[in-house]
RNA sequence: GCACCCAUAGCGCAAUUGGAUAGAGUGUCUGACUACGAAUCAGAAGGUUGAAGGUUCGACUCCUUCUGGGUGCACCA
């Protein structure tokens, strides 16, 4: 039985006026363990009881029966229970090692679909530092997600559409040359697209230009879908490295071209429904109820925008998914967007709406300053993921060097730092990019929780059992409980963060639990030949799983040595 | 101007969503490798939780106002 229900089931005996549930409610875990594993506070029913909380304890802890407890004790208001640590800790570890994978799972999605869009980088532009954020968030996402047994499906809704590549088919018109692109095709296009960018200040025809071209390949022009095909595809050849080395597969690319195929559908309806007013040449929908912004439609020019592809890609994924949930990992810059887009859906009539659910998350700064494609300031990706690998490799040579597989660790060390980096902290913060933060392999890091693992993996090679069947686990001893009540709080952590979708619970998870591990590690001597070794073996092997359980959730690899 | 978000130790962050003495990390200083891996552990110092009110038995957490910062506000996505 669950450690909280059997509290709930002993202070309900005492307390015949409550439901289970409501005093589930009110049991808290304290911070301090010196108050126990689990609290009951009594304020709450000092009103009713008209007595002071003290009194209602001290009442109270008499009638509670303490069987299956280590004991029951009264701290002022509160009534503190302390577990039968033996038979607990021992259940806990049987538990993990009976099915790590399964350990931890809660089963909230019963196989319900998600459709997740993340990373979604535009075409012609290299994947900065700025698209870790959504590219990590959104995979982390998706296997905590998966963890809670929901069916995934991932979308990189590619930026494969718009005037942006107006621009770009007219700057590669007016100054491009093929042999130049072969070279180097994603910074070279991403040249053509920093010039007209900067230039357009003075020639404000360029601009003009753009959305010439782009209303070109809307309507099919020859040359511009030659353009746009060839610009695409060298694009996500460069994407799909930079995927490979951070271990994140799509299961679809269909991108905003794809969505501009379907845009009929959308606009006819709002036509339908009435929903479109003229506006200054446009069409825009009213969400004055909303107190919101009119999104645009229809330009003056006849050319669509984002929302009306997006509304075409809502539409697309409902019917082609049948989700229950439809997770947009985008930064909190186009918050107030997607509340346009649910706004429009809701008046279009479509009940599921609100599936659609805008997981946001915090600017990634340079300096200070906001990263911006547009005016060349973005740190490489794939620039950043090699230094780290090769710093890994580095301390490797120096700590490690007889270590078999050398660069694939490296590789496993150093893109993790930057991952967990990436993840530790609430998505909502922003992030200032700083080199060596992101590199770094000390304190709470990945390496750290990667490290701690890789211990845990050397003992248990030097322990040579590797079977814990027929263990008495019981023997762990008093000073693994540390570790243990933490092991138990393991599905909690995972629920709370697909609830929130915030894969950091995870990664703090992680982190206290290589925490406390290296700090019982410190203090024990784990390969002591005595009675209790193979309980605390076992103890070791079920630390290990987990973290590389958590690790996994946050697409982070977890070497036996490093 | 309007809307949303943020403010906690020098720095970057936590605080089980309203509970007990606000915690780790990093940086600084100090100690520990001839017993399981020092990418580690232990210790010291570091706080009026931006300010002022309010709600509550109880506020970092909720409400109001103010200050400082960020983001968004129609033909970019």
């Amino acid at each position: 039985m669950d450690e909280k229900q059997q509290i709930a089931t002993a202070v309900a005996a005492a307390l015949p006026d409550l439901s289970l549930d409501e005093i589930t409610d009110k049991i808290e875990r304290p911070k301090d363990a010196n108050n126990g594993d689990y609290a009951f506070p009594t304020f709450f029913l000092a009103k009713t009881l008209h007595k002071a909380p003290q009194m209602i304890a001290a009442d109270l802890v008499k009638k509670i029966d303490q069987t299956g407890f280590e004991k029951v004790v009264v701290a002022g208001p509160y009534i503190n229970f302390f577990l039968d640590k033996a038979q607990v800790g021992a259940g806990i570890i049987k538990a993990i090692l009976a099915g790590p994978e399964g350990y931890g799972k809660k089963d909230l999605g019963h196989q319900a679909n998600v459709v997740i869009d993340y990373s979604s980088p535009n075409i012609a532009k290299p994947m900065g530092m700025g698209h870790l954020r959504s590219t990590m968030i959104g995979e982390a996402v998706a296997r905590i997600l998966e963890k809670e047994n929901y069916t995934l499906i991932r979308v990189d809704y590619l930026g494969d559409w718009g005037t942006q590549f107006g621009k770009l088919m007219a700057a590669y018109e007016m100054w491009g040359s093929e042999e130049e692109v072969k070279k180097d095709p994603i910074n070279t296009l991403l040249k053509y697209y920093v010039r007209i960018n900067t230039e357009a200040d003075e020639h404000p025809e360029y601009t003009e230009l753009g959305r010439e071209w782009f209303a070109k390949l809307e309507h099919g022009d020859k040359e511009a879908w030659r353009l746009w095909h060839w610009f695409r595809e060298i694009s996500i050849e460069r994407f799909q490295k930079v995927y490979d080395m951070l271990d994140v597969h799509f299961d679809s690319f269909h991108g905003e071209a794809f969505s501009a195929q379907k845009m009929n559908d959308p606009i006819q309806l709002l036509k339908d429904k009435h929903l479109l007013k003229s506006s200054r040449g446009a069409q825009i929908v009213d969400l004055d109820a909303y107190k919101l912004t009119p999104p645009l439609i229809i330009k003056s020019n006849g050319t669509t925008t984002y929302i009306t592809r997006d509304l075409a890609t809502a539409l697309f994924r409902k019917r082609m998914y049948g989700h229950a949930k439809s997770l947009y990992v985008v930064g909190a810059e186009q918050e107030n967007y997607y509340k346009q887009l649910k706004a429009v859906l809701k008046e279009m009539g479509f009940t599921w709406w609100n599936q659609l659910e805008h997981i946001s998350f915090g600017l990634m700064n340079l300096n200070g300053k906001k990263m911006s494609t547009r005016k060349g300031n973005v740190v490489d990706l794939e620039d950043v993921l090699n230094d780290s690998i090769k710093l890994a490799r580095q301390q490797i040579a120096e700590k490690n060097p007889t270590l078999k597989n050398a660069d694939e660790v490296a590789k496993q060390v150093g893109v993790g730092a930057v991952i967990f980096h990436d993840l530790k902290n609430d998505r909502r913060n922003a992030v200032n990019f700083k080199l060596e933060d992101v590199v770094k392999f000390e304190g709470e890091t990945g390496p750290y929780v990667q490290y701690a693992r890789a211990r845990a993996e050397s003992i248990l090679r030097k322990g040579g059992i590797r079977d814990f069947s027929n263990v008495d686990l019981t023997k762990i001893g008093d000073s693994a409980w540390d570790i243990l009540s933490f092991l138990s709080q393991y599905s909690n952590a995972v629920e709370r963060a697909a609830v929130n979708y915030d894969p950091s619970v995870v990664a703090k998870y992680a982190l206290e639990l290589s925490k406390k591990f290296n700090q019982y590690y410190a203090h024990n001597r784990i390969l002591q030949d005595d009675d209790e070794q193979p309980a605390r073996l076992a103890l070791v092997q079920a630390v290990s799983h987990i973290l590389k359980d958590a690790l996994a959730m946050l697409d982070i690899k977890a070497p036996d040595e490093m």
